[in-house]
DNA sequence: ATACGTGGAC
């Protein structure tokens, strides 16, 4: 074993016994340290203890200090490993990424006949699972029950994790009917299983039956919803949560942050932020980035960084969610400062802050910082570009004009383009009225990504800009016999910490006579300044005025309405819309924040406009 | 004589 270095230390200048290396085994936080112990234990002989070298693997298969390389070397030179040994390499694989060699180590086990026991296979479905293994799984369900572990709760909760996550809810659903030894884990496994798959009336269904619940099953129900897009539900049910007196822990506390953010509920994060100091609770990376997160989505980056400036331990994950956060406030400048700062703190980019940082730069017009840092990625970071930083690419130099390069770069780029790069080009066709190209892309698209309803919407609104009619009718109707729907636009205004929601066309907020009386005042006032309705991009089966009526119902509008008949003159209205907002809406909204001399925050699915005096701060290119 | 299954982010 050549890369075990024999260096002698004073900790252990004085003669280790078999009695005191176990405890330092134990106590030991490092893996020099540890390779020390296991130098000494060369030296005198204790190498050869079962107990000890055990421990050392235990050491080494940990995934935050260990090393996998030096456990399998160790692994090796044992001449006949127990049950204890096969278990811990396979736990340390089955956490690495290399998860195919804890199989591999199964299938070995079993050739040379070491016995399984209980904790076997906890391990060995942890590997499946990272797989997604399905074969395999069936596999060793099958040894489970042949080998007398169907009645063990940890290897069938284990087996219904698998099953539940790797897009077989229904094979976890016959095993969870099936066995006896149901606890609290396998149902939150459950839980968990069908709201990862959408069926959230089935997750609520057997989170509810619950004989008793646990945080984890508060936060698995909770983030179910979040994952859902049911944000709302995630509130309720972490107030509801509270009422039973179950108290959040940081993951929980993440999951509703994350709700927070995507309604654009700053009161509600803010509360959570008060709470955290509050109890005491640790911010953890994770919970820094999502409150750096919440408050640079719902509006407010100063806050945002200052938190920032105050988590001691920062990660890569929070410096990326501050340059995220830039980006979508199109502060590129300052994007790139930071970015900057990270590296000199030392702190290496990964793949995420890298979209981060080349989003910034494409929605502040940065082309030439974005061209060099995309070049950066493999050149400098030896990282190899992802499909999304193509994306972002794309995004770039289409939102700056340059469709041809753009298009050259999806012609040469070396994973094939989805739908989200051919939507980038397309959204610059549109921007830059290219309509020749933009019939192309639309196509591709619509052939591409068919279930997908916007694609086909994009596509007619093509046809229409171009006053091809008859082809843009024709698209629309394609849609509907493909059965494809398109996801309802929705905004959100948060009133003295309540949300309210706006749907297109929607008449299901208490005071709808009210604010679409108000809508009409408004529409009334934009008359008078001139401005007429864009239609082309509308509902295409529809006469002139049932257009304009639809295109008045846009939920934005709706939300604005309501924020100037809820808020006192002078206030700043905070809309959060889920979709990209339409060229119309954007045309009203500045006019709204002119005439009624306001200033009109709109977070949409992309970023953030500022309207102040009949301007807004993405500069029209969005 | 040691370990095992469930929830969070950019």
């Amino acid at each position: 074993m050549p890369s075990i270095t024999l260096s002698p230390t004073k900790q252990l200048s004085l003669e280790l016994n078999a009695t005191q290396t176990p405890s330092l085994l134990e106590r030991c936080s490092k893996m020099e340290e540890l390779k020390r112990i296991h130098a000494h234990m060369f030296k005198t002989g204790l190498v050869a203890d079962t107990i000890l070298v055990s421990k050392v693997l235990t050491f080494c298969v940990s995934p935050k200090y260990g090393n996998l390389e030096y456990a399998q070397m160790v692994f090796d030179r044992v001449n006949r490993p127990n049950t204890f040994m096969y278990n811990a390499m396979i736990k340390g694989y089955a956490k690495s990424n290399k998860p195919e060699k804890a199989l591999l180590l199964y299938q070995h086990m079993l050739y040379v006949s070491v016995p399984h026991n209980s904790y076997t296979f906890p391990f060995l479905l942890k590997a499946c699972s990272s797989l997604s293994a399905m074969e395999e799984t069936k596999q060793i369900h099958a040894h489970v029950i042949k080998l007398g572990f169907a009645s063990e709760v940890y290897a069938t909760n284990s087996l219904l994790h698998v099953y539940a996550t790797s897009g077989s809810i229904n094979a976890a659903r016959l095993l969870f009917d099936q066995v006896s030894e149901r606890d609290i884990v396998s149902c939150n496994t459950m839980v968990d299983g069908y709201a990862k798959c959408g069926k959230m009336e089935i997750a609520y269904e057997i989170f509810k039956d619950m004989p008793t619940k646990n945080v984890i099953s508060w936060t698995t129900m909770i983030s179910g919803y979040v994952g859902a897009g049911m944000h709302k539900e995630a509130l309720n049910l972490f107030h509801e949560m509270q009422t039973e007196g179950v108290k959040p822990d940081n993951v929980a506390l993440a999951s509703i942050l994350s709700a927070c953010s995507c309604l654009g509920a700053l009161d509600q994060g803010r509360w959570i932020h008060a709470y955290i100091d509050k109890i005491g609770i640790e911010i953890d990376p994770i919970l820094g980035c999502v409150l750096i997160d919440m408050y640079a989505k719902c509006g407010d980056m100063e806050e945002a960084l200052e938190l920032f400036k105050k988590v001691k331990k920062k990660e890569v994950s929070l410096w990326t969610a501050l340059i995220s956060g830039f980006a979508i406030h199109g502060r590129g400048r300052e994007a790139l400062d930071w970015f900057e700062n990270m590296q000199k703190e030392g702190i290496k980019p990964n793949h995420i802050t890298f979209t981060a940082i080349l989003t910034a730069c494409s929605h502040s017009g940065l082309v030439d910082a974005g061209k060099s840092l995309f070049e950066s990625i493999s050149g400098v970071h030896k990282l190899s570009p992802r499909i999304e930083h193509y994306g972002c690419m794309v995004d770039l130099l289409g939102r700056a004009g340059f469709l041809k390069e753009a298009k050259g770069l999806i012609e040469k780029m070396p994973v094939k383009p989805n739908a989200v790069v051919w939507g980038a080009l397309l959204n610059a066709c549109r921007m830059h009225r290219n309509v020749e190209l933009g019939k192309k892309i639309g196509k591709i698209l619509v052939e591409d990504d068919s279930d997908h309803g916007d694609r086909y919407i994009h596509l007619a609104s093509v046809h229409a800009a171009a006053g091809d009619w008859d082809q843009a009718v024709q698209t629309r109707r394609q849609m509907k016999e493909r059965g494809v729907s398109k996801l309802p636009g929705c905004s959100a205004i948060s009133l003295n910490g309540v949300v309210h929601e706006f749907l297109a066309g929607g008449r299901s907020h208490p005071h709808t006579t009210e604010i679409y009386h108000m809508w009409d005042n408004i529409a009334e006032r934009l008359k008078k300044e001139g401005y007429k309705p864009a239609l082309q991009n509308l509902l295409l089966d529809l006469e002139d005025e049932a257009k304009e009526m639809a295109i008045n119902q846009h939920s934005e509008k709706l939300a604005i309405a309501f924020g100037l008949l809820r808020t006192k003159p002078g206030t700043t209205i905070r809309i959060f819309k889920n979709l990209r907002i339409c060229e119309d809406c954007h045309t009203v909204t500045k006019l709204i924040s002119e005439i009624y001399d306001r200033e009109i925050v709109m977070r949409d699915r992309t970023r953030f406009h500022i309207f102040r005096n009949g301007n807004c701060t993405c500069g029209d290119k969005w």
